[in-house]
DNA sequence: GTCGTTTTCGACTATATGGTCGAAAACGAC
DNA sequence: GTCGTTTTCGACCATATAGTCGAAAACGAC
């Protein structure tokens, strides 16, 4: 829909909080009436507009993920997922790690958290069967969100760099060292018994 | 000074932008003027803060790792400094956070790119001389991105995860397994030409 | 204790912006 | 073409908040 392009655009270029509404009805070329007519705040359309993106990222991890048996594997394509994925839709990766942000801060926007905590879930539903020991849940979540944050991570930082444009290429470049470390990391942190460890710490 | 600890505490408990100056006076207790006596505006604060935050950090980074000769180590010791200085300063790891995510809009408040490419500039100079082979710039800073994007990305969602309190805990016990990690990334990355082969991709 | 300087104060201004609302257009069934 | 429903419109309201400013307090040198 027209709004929700004009607001996708808005919000990564000014930010979550310091978007205008009139800015987007503007780009939209809609009367103010006609955003509050489809959506009843601000925050409704943050929501919708994360919803989303998350829905369809998952949707793409699962698809891509299915049947894969191998811990190696399934991470180098989970993460050329979110790279194909975020290629070439530099404004959802904007959306995406403002909203992570938000998270961060005590009061988020409403309804922000649970999207986040189902993309987390559905990473760790793939990783489960996966991963050779038998790990509780609070351990599972940790890696998920190790892999999560690894790839955002690095893309995020990545981009503050002027000299460096393609930042896609770059990143497909270092995908393979960087599902086999992941792979080596998950493999070691579950042997070493750090993750059942860390289970005493609070679960 | 009471102005910027109340800063620090607003801003990493309502975001940035949302911040708002009055509530920072009241809860420094001091009168608005007075603000405005230390500061010129709201983006000023900030600036102040990140700079200082990032100075700190660099500091303690360089004390530590200084000397330091074996890639593992130097990486382990990196992260271990990250943790260390996070642990028990929730606010300003929020704060570091905030900044970044401005990183990835349009107009990020003025002066807040600086410091942190400074930050990364002082994770390339440590990683140069250790990695064994000579990497042209470009490459270096794709490595202290990567450093950098991981250890805050893990952070930065293990933190969603309501379930699991004592992140820092937690954190510590991957430690070791995420230097090693790392350190087979950078090692596997480099000697396979990843990253002087992105290098064509736009240096 | 006087006087110049530094620092503090909070009422006030200017403005920006989220959200409302009643009227009008567009639509579509008949 | 008429009438009820859906959708659009943008002027308008209420409010919040960054930043100003003139006056007063605090300080400190002598």
């Amino acid at each position: 829909m027209k709004l929700l392009n004009a607001a996708r655009t808005v919000f990564a270029e000014k930010g979550l909080d310091l978007a205008r509404i009139d800015e987007i009805t503007e780009r939209a070329d809609v009367g103010k009436g006609t955003f509050y007519y489809h959506f009843s705040s601000k925050e409704d359309v943050i929501g919708e507009l994360i919803a989303g993106l998350l829905g369809e990222l998952v949707t793409a991890i699962e698809e891509r993920c299915a049947g894969i048996v191998n811990l190696r594997d399934l991470l180098d394509t989970m993460i050329g997922v979110h790279i194909e994925f975020f290629s070439n839709r530099w404004e959802d990766f904007v959306l995406y790690f403002q909203g992570r942000a938000e998270l961060t801060l005590q009061d988020s926007y409403e309804g922000l958290e649970t999207p986040f905590l189902e993309y987390l879930g559905h990473i760790e539903d793939l990783l489960a069967p996966v991963i050779g020991h038998q790990l509780p849940r609070p351990a599972l979540r940790r890696l998920a969100c190790a892999v999560a944050g690894f790839v955002s991570g690095y893309y995020s930082f990545a981009v503050i760099s002027p000299q460096d444009e393609d930042i896609d290429e770059t990143f497909r470049s270092l995908r393979g060292a960087m599902a086999s470390s992941l792979a080596r990391f998950i493999t070691e942190a579950t042997a070493s018994g750090a993750l059942a460890t860390g289970e005493g710490a609070r679960v």
